[in-house]
DNA sequence: AACATTCCTGACCGATTGGTCAGGTAAATA
DNA sequence: TATTTACCTGACCAATCGGTCAGGAATGTT
């Protein structure tokens, strides 16, 4: 906040809560920004919960505490909508794919990943959700990430993870299931959170259980292709 | 009906084809027993793909070659019929869970479970897609199996494995880390085989590559809790 | 042949879907 | 202060949703 949080404008006050530099010359565009956050937060609750189709913009629109017709003037279509999502998403996601970089200790880049994917489970479940989403029902949004970004980063680190085999770093596996098995371990603690919690006696895996969860993770997959810990 | 297949009636000609011990009296149950077939193989598709809310029973119907009406004289509602569908995955998992059984042999016991749940995840994809759906949509319909015969399976299997432990035949790590880690990594060729295709020139996995995936998986997982291969 | 039961479906129902629009209000500009 | 611009929304639209129903057709029973 920044200055008046007193005034209390019962009309336009809770649209100014989060602006602080804006005094009468930005402040149509902090209520654009603001409503803009809280429609990609709504959206991307009731995207990950319901699926691109199972979704509706009315829901959406409600969880973000606005009418549905206002959610349409600032996006016009749910695709559009849906689309913004998807991006957030894929940037947090390429952000993460940066840390399993090249490195000649594969111990220590394997650990660094593993750590960055599960804590992204843990901080932005809902993203991992979408994306299961999306991927459950063949892609139709999202195709081309995979078909050329996501294609070209895995090769990219396949070909990395064989030059370790190569030089015996490891011990040679196919590089392409080894991924598999991080991306499906890591994500599995965001898209099959409930269960977890509900075989956790209905609790949320608290910090030490989390921190037990990454280090077993960890452990199991660097002594699994051969590396002592 | 009954001994004419021959005379190939355009009407009910289809409805004829897989049921020969009925003579006169079994032909009303035999359409019962193809249409519930159809219309539950249908549904275990749209569901796969679209969730529940995603899912509207005209598509279903549709893919299952019927009018709606005659998916709804046969599943009144779209809930019976889901939950027809859920109980027959759940059954099929419930089979697949019963080969991690009690052995004194643990690298036999967890060889033979993830071979089963990776043949799973090709045989019945859907099914798996279906329940992930469900997970990622905080089990509205199936909260009392995860809560009931999931906890009690869970449970009794990490005892099993922390007596592995105690025995000193694997490694010391967290038994439900462990669980949760080959589920994550067996479904996931299911519920992501889109994208598995996707980065393998969009072609499934053959026969070849799949055994090389379940080969792998299984040498990183018991490698990776101390059991040499 | 007569009757009962089950299967089948086009037409329809109220509710909800994604999306539009006219008209209003608040804020930026002049 | 006057005017342009951007934000906002109740009311509405055709299409689709899950589900019903009347009535016809096929099968089973007597």
């Amino acid at each position: 906040m920044h200055g008046f949080d007193q005034p209390v404008n019962v009309f336009w006050g809770k649209k100014m809560s989060a602006q602080g530099a804006s005094i009468g010359n930005g402040h149509k565009a902090a209520i654009r920004e603001e409503n803009e956050k809280a429609i990609l937060e709504a959206a991307e609750e009731v995207f990950a919960e319901y699926g691109f189709s199972g979704a509706s913009t009315s829901r959406i629109a409600e969880r973000a505490g606005i009418p549905k017709a206002n959610l349409h003037y600032y996006f016009p279509t749910k695709e559009e909508l849906y689309r913004r999502v998807i991006d957030n998403i894929f940037n947090i996601w390429l952000e993460a794919a940066n840390s399993l970089d090249d490195s000649d200790d594969p111990g220590q880049a394997l650990t660094r990943y593993i750590h960055t994917k599960m804590d992204l489970s843990r901080s932005r479940p809902l993203g991992s959700k979408v994306w299961a989403n999306e991927i459950i029902q063949r892609a139709p949004m999202i195709q081309d990430y995979l078909e050329i970004t996501l294609r070209e980063w895995t090769d990219s680190r396949t070909g990395m993870i064989q030059r370790w085999i190569d030089e015996g770093k490891i011990l040679p596996i196919e590089p392409r299931y080894l991924l598999y098995m991080i991306w499906a371990t890591t994500q599995h603690y965001a898209d099959f959170g409930h269960q977890i919690a509900t075989l956790n006696e209905g609790r949320e895996l608290s910090d030490a259980q989390w921190e037990e969860a990454k280090r077993t993770v960890t452990e199991i997959i660097l002594r699994g292709i051969g590396i002592a810990s």
